[in-house]
DNA sequence: GTTTATGCAAAACATTTGCATAGTC
DNA sequence: GACTATGCAAATGTTTTGCATAAAC
């Protein structure tokens, strides 16, 4: 799901960017690929350790980007921490390895019916959720048995 | 559900400090009042604002503590901040309004089983969650129906 | 050539920490 | 009296901003 392989992402995050007016500088060029390589989630300051040669605030200011373009999402995790990590466009959940700390994005959580029956009992009208689900991935369980 | 009245909360939180052998001190107190008369979600600055008489590092340290304690939980709102709030003690979650901000407590979301086969899909054993519902509340859409 | 992006340094926040002093139990 | 909490100031960490310079379109 998440593409390990090159990083097709890159150019189709290039191209977004042209369509919607932004200039494609090397800069901002490297920010993109740096967060199209991750597999995981980051944090801003992350990237700047990364991309060392960059400007702080280049880095945020792109970061910040990504986000309003919907390419990049937030992750809240097990601790509180919000990092971001690359996202599927739509709504989507994540599931949160307490072990390795890697997420996987799902759709489709099909928890709207559940939600609307409980808004309406506080007379309240849901119009979206933020989900965040944490435990143990495959590979984690699969390890751990076999230690 | 949130008392607004007077404040029962506080000599319930002084009880349980106590109990677990913290000292009731005159800020500690201040902090707790200030909590315990919120009937919204707040950050640690809110706190130290209303309460400048204090120093920040004694507002920020028991805010802490009565995280630590359950007595105060995390909203994440739907700008992305991260609040706080006295919360319920177990498990629940909170439907927020975009509107006025205000946020309300509910249990029993029922959303395990949706979340246990979502989860086997992707042969991840799911522990907890963390849910945020958005809408709005009733006060407001009946306000907005109003004007 | 016009406009947007960058990089730096400084500013603005948010939170934590060390340590001497004061207050609780 | 022993131990914990406070308050201050300083340190830390993160993110934003102003502005001159550089690059893209």
């Amino acid at each position: 799901m998440t593409p390990l392989t090159r990083h097709p992402l890159v150019e189709d995050f290039v191209e977004a960017l042209e369509q919607r007016g932004h200039r494609v500088t090397e800069p901002r060029r490297a920010v993109v690929q740096a967060i199209a390589r991750r597999s995981d989630h980051f944090t801003a300051e992350d990237l700047c350790e990364e991309l060392s040669q960059l400007g702080r605030a280049t880095v945020y200011r792109n970061v910040k980007l990504m986000v309003e373009l919907g390419f990049v999402c937030r992750v809240l995790l097990n601790n509180g921490d919000l990092h971001y990590q690359v996202s599927h466009p739509g709504h989507h959940h994540h599931l949160i390895c307490t072990d390795c700390g890697r997420s996987i994005d799902f759709t489709g959580c099909g928890i709207e019916d559940v939600l609307g029956e409980k808004a309406a009992e506080f007379d309240f009208s849901a119009q979206g959720h933020w989900l965040e689900v944490y435990g143990r991935c495959g590979s984690c369980r699969h390890q751990a048995t076999a230690n």
